[in-house]
Order: structure tokens, then sequence, then C-alpha cells
DNA sequence: CCAATCGCTTTACAAAGTAAAGTGCCGGGA
DNA sequence: TCCCGGCACTTTACTTTGTAAAGCGATTGG
């Protein structure tokens, strides 16, 4: 019983499923939602409206998977690494939404929803390190400089996998166990 | 005296600047190079072709530029830091470029042409760490490990930088120097 | 009971992707 | 010299897509 708008972004999701990420067409989004082919343009406005709102929801989701890494356990280590499987499981389980997740120029970056929801996700990564660096663990880095590397080794270890040059060195491997194994080794080396 | 499948190509960068990325149309970049609307598809096949194209120059010229990175100096650890921001030099120079770096979904990855563009640009990271592993650096890391460890995170800190994510911690600064003071710090830290 | 509003659809049109046929030019053989 | 085949595009034509605008039936407040 969702209402509209939602049976329109889940209807995005199935098309880029059946389609492709670039397959995904205003008409065809309405019409997969068994509606008129105008029905996605009506309440989004247009298409970087129906991107934006779906986009809003993928850092929605993907930032509630990375609160309750944070929440399901006391030690912060255990809950990087966590947190950081949150997002390559995001990535490999919603491979639409992260898709999209790259595609800013596609949508309205300065919609406040879309900010809200970016930084709930990102927010979330602070919180863990914040009370990770509380144990001693890197204590006289700069906590802004342990934010931007963390960050920037989990978004681009991931992305490089999924978009293939980390298959090759890695072949047969899974992301999941390998990213923890590789993080956990730049975690130590921080410290 | 360019051929007319480089002035097509150059017409890209040109639309891109005028337009934005998502501005790109197959007859705007024929027009655009003064040649008919159907110039671009005539030489490029059809959309995908033409950003296969334009990508494998794109991927030509940032490897290029960490080749000469590596070749401009004797100390790895300098190439090192230099490799990196010549690839920050390449997103804000060519931000045209470096936004379709991203949108591999528009083009056809299976092309043995852009391959080759890609995995010359990767060869040349791997040539240099292989060479500041030599020094006695991280030297009882293990080396794929290294590689993943250090790509990933100069692409996600430029990504993140370019994105968005980073222009809130970073206020103020200038992406290069940060990039090689963050990199640095982890270079020192991984040793 | 009725009209305004809601929730969508229908209609309409311009821009863009792309297939296919056309056109002028240039070089090489009879 | 003439012709003819191919090269380098252009012209034409058709379909899909984005999007504006008007329409239309069902609810709902007065």
């Amino acid at each position: 019983m969702s209402d509209t708008p939602t049976r329109l972004l889940d209807a995005v999701d199935a098309v880029i499923a059946e389609h492709g990420p670039s397959g995904v067409t205003v008409r065809r989004v309405g019409t997969q939602a068994g509606l008129s082919h105008t029905a996605a343009a009506h309440y989004f406005g247009d298409k970087p409206g129906l991107f934006t709102a779906y986009l809003t929801r993928a850092y929605d989701r993907v930032g509630a998977a990375i609160e309750d890494a944070g929440a399901a356990t006391d030690d912060p280590h255990q809950a990087m690494l966590d947190a950081a499987a949150a997002y390559a499981r995001f990535a490999l389980q919603e491979p639409s939404a992260f898709s999209v997740l790259q595609r800013l120029e596609l949508t309205r970056v300065d919609t406040p929803e879309l900010w809200r929801a970016r930084e709930r996700a990102y927010f979330g990564i602070d919180a863990i390190l914040l009370r990770q660096q509380a144990t001693g663990w890197a204590a006289d880095r700069n906590i802004a400089d342990l934010i931007a590397t963390t960050w920037a080794f989990v978004h681009g270890f991931v992305e490089l996998w999924v978009s293939g040059p980390l298959a090759a060195p890695y072949d047969g491997q899974e992301l999941e166990p390998t990213l923890r194994r590789v993080f956990a080794d730049l975690i130590s080396a921080l410290a």
C-alpha cells in the first residue's frame, strides 16, 4: 500500500535492473509503475527531479546502514569495518542506486533533501571515527584528515572494484572480505 | 590540420564546457565541429561509441601525465606525490573528461582501445609504487594491497573533492596541495 | 448539491538518436 | 579523356524521449 511516488521510485529500480542505468526513461518509469508515461514527470517535475528523489532515497538507505553498523557494537574498530562493509554491500546489492550516486550531474545537487540525506551518511562515518579516535587510535592525527583518508579509501576501493580496475588483481575474491582485510591494515597503519 | 575524428572529440570538450556533461549531444557535437549533425554518429557509430573514443583519449592523457610524473624524478616518493597531483590536476583542468571517467555506463566498456588506455594509466601507477617499495618502503606489505590502497585513496579523494563532500571540511583550501599533504601522511603511515 | 481540488491522463510538440539513402569529389584504369 | 568506384561526409526520415499544457473523473469541503 505504498504511495505513488514511492512506487515510482521502486519502478526506477526495476527499470535499471531491466534496461541498465542509462535505460532509465521518465516515460518508462511511469509505465513500469503501471501508470501513464507522464506520471513520473508529474510527481517529480522532470528527469533531474526524479533522479534527485531516487538518489536521496539511496543516500538515506546507505546512511541507515552505516548508522546501524555504528549502533550494533561498542567496539569502534569493529564499527568502522562494519560501516565499510555496509557501504560495499550497498554497492553490490543495489548497483542501480550506487551507480546513480556517481551521476550527480543528472541531479539537482542543491536540493536540501538530498543534502540532508548525504550528510546523514557522512555524519554516521564521522561519529564512528570520532569514537575510534577517542580510544586513543591515531590520537595525534588531524581528525579532518583522518576522516577524509578513510572516506576516500573506502569509497575509492568500492568504486574501483565495481568499475573494474580491482577485478584483475583480486581475481576470484569477494569485495566485502577483501575490503575488510585491506581496510583493517590501513586502520592499523594509521594508528 | 587535425583530422575529422580528432576535431569531433575536441568538439565534445567544447560542448561540455558550454552545456555541461549531460548537454552532450551527438548532433551538437557535429555542428560544434562545423559539420553536419550526423557527422559524429558517422565516425563513431553511435553515442556510446563517441563517449568511448572520448574516454579513451582522456585515459591516454591522464596516463601520459602519470608517466611523466614517474619519469621526471629519481625519487619514487616524489614521483608518487607527483602522480597523485597529476591526477588531481587532470580532474580540475579537464572536468569534462574526468566526469566522463565516472560514466562508464555510457561507454562500451569492452572496447580494446579503452582497455589499453586504462591499463596504461594504471600501469604507470604500479611502476612508481614498485620502485618506491624497492627503496624499502612498506617492504613487508603485500604489493597488491599497497597498490589498491593508494589507488583507492587518490581516486576517492579526488572524486569526493570534486563532487562536494570534501569541500566543507577543507573549505577554502586547494585540492592539489591538500592531496599532497594528506597523501604524504598516508605514505609515511604505510611505511 | 455543487464546485474546487486532487491525482492522474491525454494530447501535443520540439529535441535527440540513428538508419538509410544521397551527393560531390578524387584517384585510377581503359 | 572519360568513366567509375569509393571516400567523406550530408540529407532525409523516422522513432524515442523530455516536457508543457490542457483535460477529466473521483473526492471533499461548504
